[in-house]
DNA sequence: GTCAGTGCAAATTATTTGCACATCA
DNA sequence: TGATGTGCAAATAATTTGCACTGAC
């Protein structure tokens, strides 16, 4: 796969291994769809019976993220969630009953607002995050 | 305050008392305007040499949430925050290096994308979370 | 008097840190 | 061989729970 070349690159290009957990987790991002805590990584490694740590993976997920390989997502304040930083930017809908998340299909037109922000309130924009709450079909 | 007897009417309606803690919590966030977190409020009852036990405070928040008084703000994933759920809805922009948060002066056009959502996944959409983050003036 | 409200201690859960050891390049 | 990667145990931090007691109505 040429995203998983394209990550061996960046990660080496500074210094890094291709280590075994790397390669997991990045197995693991690309075949799930959507946002993984690390309680759950560890749970989807576990029914791989693959053993690693916690505390390695709480560490290798930091180095994605400085390498911008994986990018954090805010969907509740409850724990943190992370996914691949390589596909477009985009948005998730999440079901409140079950917990599910979907990609949504829409162009979005918040980054017009971001030079108004800029503006009013002198703010230098980074990033943004817009999700939607509700209740899928199975759950209805 | 109109907003405060709405608030004790609200509860006594559901046979709630006016407790002192639940004073004391809607007192903070009508004067703070921003999200704020347990550990914070915390904080700022210390200040005022009141002593509420946090174990309150979790608990008064959830009936406050379940009341429609307070609601839940997605800001970062590490803490839960909350806000007064009576103002109109709104967004933030929270400042990436001293954490301010200041709330965005924009008319927002994401409701309009709720139907088309609606449309094409059939997620009946009950809310939604729009957050920027950036770099404040006195940061940059 | 009854039931909502409270404090305290302990349990649970997510996350971080320090240190020693392993291992890839 | 030397830096990167890893496991383990313990610390920290947010949040929840059980239980007994208090206090508003």
């Amino acid at each position: 796969m040429n995203i998983k070349c394209d990550i061996k690159i960046k990660m080496k290009l500074d210094g890094h291994r291709t280590s075994n957990t790397r390669k997991l987790l990045i197995d693991i991002f690309h075949s799930t769809k959507k946002p993984l805590s690390v309680p759950e990584l560890l749970l989807l490694l576990k029914q791989k019976n693959t053993m690693v740590n916690k505390t390695t993976v709480y560490r290798e997920i930091e180095k994605l993220i400085n390498h911008n390989i994986l990018k954090e997502v805010y969907l509740k304040s409850d724990k943190a969630r992370y996914e691949l930083a390589n596909t477009a930017h985009h948005h998730h809908i999440v079901c409140v009953t079950c917990k599910r998340v979907d990609d949504i299909p829409i162009t979005n037109e918040v980054e017009k607002h971001e030079k108004d922000i800029t503006r009013k309130l002198n703010y230098k924009i980074l990033d943004h995050s817009l999700e939607f709450f509700g209740v899928c079909t199975n759950c209805q």
